[in-house]
DNA sequence: TCTTGAAGCTATAGCTACTAGAGACATTAT
DNA sequence: ATAATGTCTCTAGTAGCTATAGCTTCAAGA
């Protein structure tokens, strides 16, 4: 049996969002002491850790629930786990090629060697889109 | 004069933002209508569309505050511009570089070929960090 | 056994940058 | 004059936590 901070301390997520999962219907209220204090289970652990991986690899909080749900059913076929880890993937890729356009446009503005505000190329182009060389 | 929806069909920004954004100190309040209704200016224009832009290019309602201002003196010295721009670049590469591990990870995990859940590599990745081979 | 300090409890509010809705009032066009 | 559209304020919701306040419980040392 863990109290809140042992299980905290061995998963890495803290206190505050473990209260917060539980809220969420993530993992199951567990059993409390006599002085009405949380005690975990191995099992609990294991949920939790589940959780931060997921959590570290991006997946929302919605995600995580249905690849938590799939995970208790083993005999079921894994096509919706892949088709949620397929979609994550997408996204991260839109979001990569999305901050990659922006990585261009940065670098090129703070190119500025002006040194007054009037002829900055950053304030520049911020005011005047027609500046830039990609869309956004 | 442009009433608050024109304004927000020349610049792109929905109309509650317009007003969240005049909330927020980012824009001032404009010159009402007898009906009480804004009225904005030019001037009221080409703010918005420089918060605009910079919001399209990922700066925060805080940087966005400083580069407003800095706009508003063209004689100083554009340094602090320059500095928050290069800052917001350096934290664009390094979400990039993130997105980047996550996007491997995901690519490797997604390679699964079992068909039920006891046996899926998407499933048991994320119930151990140890199957990865980077960290996040 | 008593005491003290750390840890835990609930409930509420705050963070970013919006977005959506309700219900009332203003403007514009026919 | 009437109808359609636009705008007003206010409130609450989104994601995923994080922080605070004021209280109670637990564990260990004297
Ligand atoms: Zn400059
Ligand atoms: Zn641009
Ligand atoms: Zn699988
Ligand atoms: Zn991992």
């Amino acid at each position: 049996m863990f109290s809140i901070g042992q299980l905290s301390k061995r998963t890495g997520v803290k206190i505050p969002t473990i209260r917060y999962y539980e809220q969420m219907g993530l993992i199951d209220a567990p059993e409390r002491s006599e002085g009405n204090q949380r005690r975990y289970t191995k099992d609990g652990l294991s949920r939790l850790s589940f959780i931060r991986h997921s959590r570290e690899l991006g997946f929302s909080v919605e995600d995580i629930r249905g690849l938590l749900n799939l995970s208790q059913h083993p005999e079921k076929p894994c096509h919706d786990a892949h088709s949620i880890a397929a979609q994550h993937l997408k996204d991260v890729q839109t979001r990569i090629a999305k901050l990659r356009r922006l990585e261009r446009e940065l670098k090129r503005i703070t190119q500025c060697d002006a040194d007054n505000v009037a002829d900055c190329a950053v304030i520049e182009t911020l005011a005047d889109h027609g500046l830039c060389e990609t869309e956004h």
